[in-house]
DNA sequence: ATACATTTGTGCTAAAATACACAATGGAAT
DNA sequence: ATTCCATTGTGTATTTTAGCACAAATGTAT
């Protein structure tokens, strides 16, 4: 579905950065924008590493397959490093993203305003479900999944939210592949199949409880 | 050929089983169950790999750290194998869940009707803002946070959902950890600090973005 | 009964990820 | 100017994770 190794390392056109560090990026920049909005201006390795539980090595080695941000007894300036990881992210810059499925979840995510400074706009809600047309949801208003094509193409959009019942998941996402769109953050608990390419990512709290519980003293209540 | 398992715990220095390997079994049990309502009664590990995008031998292995499933030549049993899976996550139960903060987010979660079926049901919803409390949330009503200890003390909760505001997040959660919460799912994009032995998951939907976006073509906004 | 087709469970190998440890560097103090 | 201290960036070692490949088991067809 995803391969996992699909940009270069700027530095050298033969080698490809793991999946996994580029994961972790967003955590740091995440963290670091705290930092700053707090009014601090140098951190370093370590501090860093302490508030996410992350080693201190890990954190240095990740950031050096992008060069080097640091100065040697001293640290990383926040704000030059947090411009730095929104470049290499590329989230220097607003995404649009397109929503489908304007039920409760659509609802919370469309009037959320944490998306907005931290590179993503959604600029369009779609539902297929006559009653829901027309509502506004945030400061927008669900039009017909018919418009949807268009509006993709007009706001060169290439990342969508599925936020609709598991039983249209698939059908939707194969439509909204269908139309360009190339990443697709999907709600619903299911696991989709589509063409190689796409990339999907998926958040089901079940999935994080059902982890959980494995760890926890059985005490719950039985069925 | 081990028929026998152990909890994996932090003290289980011996027999430990991967956690990456734990959270694997979530979407495996998600997968089959969703085949089981399809009525399939038998699958293999080379069909559940494809849907998963997941290789056989990956799943065999992953099995094979709590006993033998399978049948040579034939494959899983379905419902059997999930009934395993439950069990060994503990989810052939249904575990009390407290919910924090009854915003928008709170609202989503709490009416959701997902998760009873897969071992979790929210017994509480809990807010701060006197205009929050009393209204009604799901089939639940928003009660003071005054109530929370000794709601969790009442339903044995062990889990609890994080919605509140970032700012409060961390405040919130030190609560949560003092009145023996022991598994936090936090939705605020933050990386919480609590204490050994309490877990906590999270979800910021920003951070699947801007994972994404590392891979796409820029071609967004400028700002 | 025998041959054949499948698929598991697993010992071993390969690859990936993480941790260690330290030379190199920059800044502060004396 | 020199010493001292903190911290980076990275080569190497260790640990963890994934993949390979096949004997063993099971069911089916002849
Ligand atoms: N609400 C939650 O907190 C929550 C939690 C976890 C997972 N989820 C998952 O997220 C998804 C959405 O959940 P929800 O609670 O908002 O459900 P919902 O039923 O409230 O909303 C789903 C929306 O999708 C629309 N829809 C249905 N078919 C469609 C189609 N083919 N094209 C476009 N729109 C379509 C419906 O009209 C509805 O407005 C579900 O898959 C659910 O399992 C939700
Ligand atoms: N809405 C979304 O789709 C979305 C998406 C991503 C992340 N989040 C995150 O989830 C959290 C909740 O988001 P939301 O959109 O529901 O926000 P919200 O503002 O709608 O709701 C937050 C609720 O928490 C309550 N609250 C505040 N302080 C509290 C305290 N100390 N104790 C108890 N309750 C308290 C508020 O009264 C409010 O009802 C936030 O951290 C947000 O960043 C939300």
């Amino acid at each position: 579905m995803t391969s996992k190794y699909e940009r270069a390392n700027a530095s050298d056109g033969q080698s490809r950065i793991p999946d996994i560090v580029i994961g972790r990026l967003p955590i740091y920049l995440r963290s670091l924008k705290i930092l700053l909005s707090q009014g601090q201006t140098v951190t370093n390795s370590q501090e860093l590493g302490d508030r996410l539980g992350i080693s201190s090595a890990q954190i240095r080695k990740d950031l050096s397959h992008f060069g080097e941000f640091g100065k040697q007894g001293t640290g990383y300036d926040v704000a030059y490093l947090c411009k730095q990881l929104e470049k290499i992210l590329q989230v220097d810059c607003i995404w649009p993203v397109v929503l489908v499925g304007a039920g409760n979840l659509g609802h919370a995510l469309a009037s959320y305003a944490g998306f907005e400074n931290r590179g993503f706009r959604i600029v369009g809600v779609f539902d297929n479900q006559p009653d829901k047309i027309g509502t506004h949801v945030g400061s927008l208003q669900v039009e017909p999944l018919t418009q949807l094509p268009a509006h993709v193409a007009r706001h060169h959009c290439r990342i969508a939210i599925l936020a609709v019942p598991t039983k249209a998941a698939q059908n939707v996402a194969n439509l909204l592949v269908e139309i360009g769109i190339k990443s697709i953050l999907c709600y619903a608990p299911i696991t989709l199949n589509l063409p190689e390419g796409i990339r999907v990512e998926y958040i089901d709290p079940v999935i994080h409880f059902q982890h959980m519980t494995y760890y926890l003293e059985k005490d719950c209540l039985k069925t």
